[in-house]
DNA sequence: ACCTGAACACCGTTCAAGT
DNA sequence: ACCTGAACACCGTTCAAGT
């Protein structure tokens, strides 16, 4: 009696993909990405480890699938406000969503096949901006530049020596003990008359660049025939909805 | 006679932290960061594993120390330009030496010891703002906005779908596969009229947001009375080379 | 169909031993 | 002082076997 209800004691929830995922999402945050193994994701779901391999191909495809798993908490742009605000909103999610789980970035580098929530997210950031009456060829600009900015932010938040008090006071030591030497003097005046202020956050960091890059777009959409001296920008593809440059 | 010369069959040259950060950063290069690997840079080197943790305390020393390796490989900026020329070079030397050990990114996120050639190389940047006439405030906004920036372009660089002519070609298929659903079209539109066009290479968007960012910190830097609207920027702890803002 | 035990070729690291 | 062999507790993955 194949489906008959019940009590059994075998399976609580039959595996699948996505429940190991889920599971390996939760090993990357508690323990970090190096605990994320077969044997540490089968145990979290009370497993043998080569029961995974009836869901997953190998490893990689559960590390293609947690990228993508973060990438689908990204609050999609959406259309009720100006671009500026859209792109801002979703900045501020993508950086959030990316510090939660640190090790995405990480893994970025050694990934090549994008997922479906991945797409979904690039795709729903371009047609925000053609809509917006951006040319593909800015567009493309944009996506550029808003996405390198967002990622590197993380990235160096999660790595830069002066980040959390704690460990900006371990790193003005290292700094203030080289000192003698007269080694590292910008470095250690920044961390002493800056980043040891009080009220200072890294993090506070983030919408100072962004709304650099929001508005030098804007200025590059509004007025192409006067871009920022020394920033001529090539437009590429075909442009529907802009003039073309000058000359 | 410990230290009389001739042919001695042992040790061609003395192993050393050096030696083994070169080998890693060799095998990081040739074969991927999953092959650095205590065996296969002992192997590497003609000696076994063990004898790396008498220069090493451990693989984490190792992945550290290829960091800081690839950090001495940037260009550090040069006092002869002006700062915007200065800051340009140096973004592009760190972003072609990035690219070159894609591996580093990868591993920023799970470092938290910077090495002497990183601190070396973040002093120098600041040192350079801050001779430009930057406030300690304006440079750490620079700093942070032009690294976040490189970080994030060669992360996007060494990940994004639309990469080279093949990979393009094989995610244009994919995209393309799944258009009949209607899923993605603004992603298959830029690939089909602008990632696939004739000329097309990713890389050539690195200096387009990065003169946004550096037009932006120029415009911050010669009228902190006039930032670009939407864009208010605060100056944190002590600011001696220019004046507070308004307000 | 789905799960598993044993096995294989690997890991990082310790430790006692060699020279 | 520097290097190493054997060993330990892990890895990812295969395969034949269980239900």
């Amino acid at each position: 009696m194949p489906s008959s209800p019940g009590r059994q004691r075998t399976p609580r929830t039959s595996l699948s993909r996505e429940r190991i995922l889920a599971a390996a999402v939760q090993v990357a945050d508690e323990r970090g990405i190096a605990s994320v193994t077969m044997r540490k994701v089968a145990e979290h779901l009370g497993v043998e480890a080569m029961s995974l391999y009836h869901h997953v191909a190998n490893k990689d495809e559960i590390l293609d699938g947690i990228v993508d798993v973060v990438f689908g908490e990204i609050e999609l742009p959406v259309g009720q406000f100006d671009w500026k605000t859209t792109m801002r909103r979703r900045a501020v999610s993508a950086r959030h969503v990316l510090a939660r789980h640190p090790w995405a970035l990480g893994l970025m580098e050694s990934r090549r096949h994008p997922g479906p929530s991945t797409l979904r997210h690039h795709d729903s950031v371009i047609g925000s901006l053609r809509a917006a009456g951006f040319s593909i060829g800015m567009a493309a600009h944009a996506f550029s530049a808003l996405d390198s900015y967002i990622y590197g932010f993380v990235l160096q938040e999660s790595n830069l020596p002066f980040r959390t008090t704690e460990e900006l006071e371990d790193m003005a030591e290292t700094i203030v003990q080289r000192m003698p030497a007269g080694v590292y003097p910008h470095l250690a005046e920044m961390i002493a008359d800056h980043a040891l202020q009080p009220g200072y956050a890294y993090g506070d960091e983030f919408t100072f660049g962004l709304d650099l890059i929001l508005d030098g777009l804007e200025r590059a959409l509004l007025g192409p025939g006067a871009p920022a001296r020394g920033g001529p920008f090539r437009q590429t593809g075909a442009d529907r909805s802009a003039p073309p440059p000058p000359g």
